[in-house]
RNA sequence: GGUGAGGUGGGUGAGUGGCUGAAACCACCAGUUUGCUAAACUGGCGUACGUGCAAGCGUACCGGGGGUUCGAAUCCCCCUCUCACCGCCA
């Protein structure tokens, strides 16, 4: 949620950094600047009545106290005025503050000031590229394939068991799973990320601090009985654990990593898209959050960058950075960064993960802050990305590292795998 | 699923209608004293919104919502969460 001052300082400049997201808020920030006029013009008007009725409940006191029981009879009476009063105020208080959070929640990040405007991906700005394409055998073939070939994955098994998008990792595909998971998870600890195993589900409450709800409502499994979402990413459950919470500028930056499964409903993906493991409804993250103050957000969300850059080239992948464009960037983001690895067989970069600066939209939502050597209390940036998706890289391990006497396993990896090799 | 207890400031915890935004202690911050450290002493120490150039002032907040009352942390109702015991169970 943006926050209303930065709309009250100076709207033009929001509306014109949301423009860079194709769309027009001019409207909309009208609507919230009359209604926080609204709010402020009936909260002093509230306040006084409040004031004046505190005073007189007072002076009754008083007045019983020492037993003058016709002038207190007579001064409860003039209460009953300001009651109604107070409770018409409150009442307009209410539906303007709740109109302006209304309006508020409807509008995106602002895009920071290298973000280009755009509608969709093509307008995305490719920032380094590295690695070269492999030159595969001539009867290369697609993830989806070798998966059943070499018995790494069973996606019928899957289908059977839950349903589309569900798969079954089997032997040294589960094997691998497993080692990727540890890699990643090592890597991120020794670069200061502590670690964390999250609860796999959140309240509601968490679903809002995040900027999941009301933004992909559809997008996350809901569990009704106990109104609990399945989360989409373990961003969720580790950015809400500081929710309400003013943490030391000490100890800045935070550096979190947690692996959790993700569960989207992908409502509306179809086609190629959705072939093998390029999407999926459960597929395993390795997620990085990072808070720290508004001064070094961006130097952190650099080193971000240069920590997943160095996980693709340790796993010899050939991989590209993106800045995205306003129009592809999600709606809590104010820059991200994708990674895509170019997938050899299927002939087309997949996403494997996003690294993003919310700045303080997450955090005026979560409430999370900390107190400045001014000794005020600021919010705090917030920053993700993950460190890493599972089900890509592995499509692309697979694809990019295909022999002509079975799959090559990066040398990273071989401790963890406990093979150097996938033959049949 | 059943029963019971309980949610007060960063922590412990007092507080059954006005003198309580809230005792006391701990933690924390500043200072005094002191070879250093420690101890002792003095003072400070919640959040949000509003208002003001500012100092400040006003309002709200004792899990959440509603009610009673001139006046509610305190009384009443609903919800919620936590804990304990029983049942079931990985």
């Amino acid at each position: 949620m943006l926050e209303i001052h930065k709309i009250r300082e100076d709207k033009d400049r929001v509306i014109a950094a949301l423009d860079k997201r194709n769309i027009d808020a001019t409207e909309t920030i009208e609507a919230i600047l009359q209604a926080d006029e609204d709010r402020r013009h009936t909260q002093v008007e509230l306040d006084n009545t409040l004031a004046e009725s505190n005073r007189l409940a007072k002076e009754i006191g008083e007045l019983f106290k020492s037993g003058k029981r016709e002038e207190a009879e007579a001064a409860k009476a003039k209460t009953a005025d300001l009651k109604t009063k107070s409770k018409e105020l409150q009442e307009a208080l209410n539906t303007a503050s709740e109109k302006q959070t209304e309006l508020l929640l409807t509008l995106p990040n602002t895009p920071h000031e290298s973000v280009v405007k755009g509608a969709h991906a093509d307008d995305n700005v490719e920032v380094k590229r590295v690695g070269d394409f492999p030159t595969l055998p001539a009867d290369a073939k697609p993830h989806w394939e070798l998966t059943t070939e070499y018995d790494l994955i069973d996606f019928e098994l899957g289908v059977k068991v839950t349903g589309a998008g569900f798969p079954v990792y089997t032997n040294r595909g589960a094997r691998l799973q497993r080692a990727l998971i540890n890699y990643f998870l090592d890597k991120n600890t020794a670069a200061g990320y502590r670690e964390f195993i999250p609860p796999f589900f959140v309240n509601e409450e968490s679903g809002y601090g995040t900027g999941q709800l009301p933004d992909k409502e559809g997008q996350m499994y809901h569990m009704g009985e106990d109104n609990l979402y399945a989360i989409p990413t373990a961003e969720v459950p580790i950015t809400n654990m500081f929710r309400d919470q003013i943490v030391s500028a000490d100890d800045f930056p935070i550096k979190s990593t947690a692996y959790t499964p993700c569960f989207r409903r992908e409502a509306g993906s179809y086609g190629k898209d959705v072939r093998g493991l390029n999407r999926l409804h459960q597929f395993d993250k390795v997620e990085i959050v990072n808070i720290t103050s508004p001064e070094n957000s961006y130097a952190q969300l650099d080193e971000m960058v240069a920590h997943v850059a160095n996980l693709l080239e340790e796993l010899e992948l050939p991989y590209r950075i993106l800045r995205l464009c306003g129009g592809d960037m999600g709606f809590t983001s104010a820059l991200t960064y994708d990674f895509e690895v170019w997938s050899a067989a299927q002939e087309r970069w997949l996403e494997v993960s996003s690294v993003s600066n919310f700045e303080t939209f997450q955090a005026n939502r979560l409430k999370l802050r900390y107190q400045g050597e001014d000794k005020k209390k600021h919010l705090c940036h917030t920053l993700n990305g993950s460190a890493l998706a599972l089900p890509r890289i592995v499509a692309a391990l697979l694809e990019n590292h295909q022999e002509e006497d079975g799959i090559r396993i990066p040398k990273v990896l071989h401790t963890y795998t406990g093979f150097q090799k996938i033959t049949k």
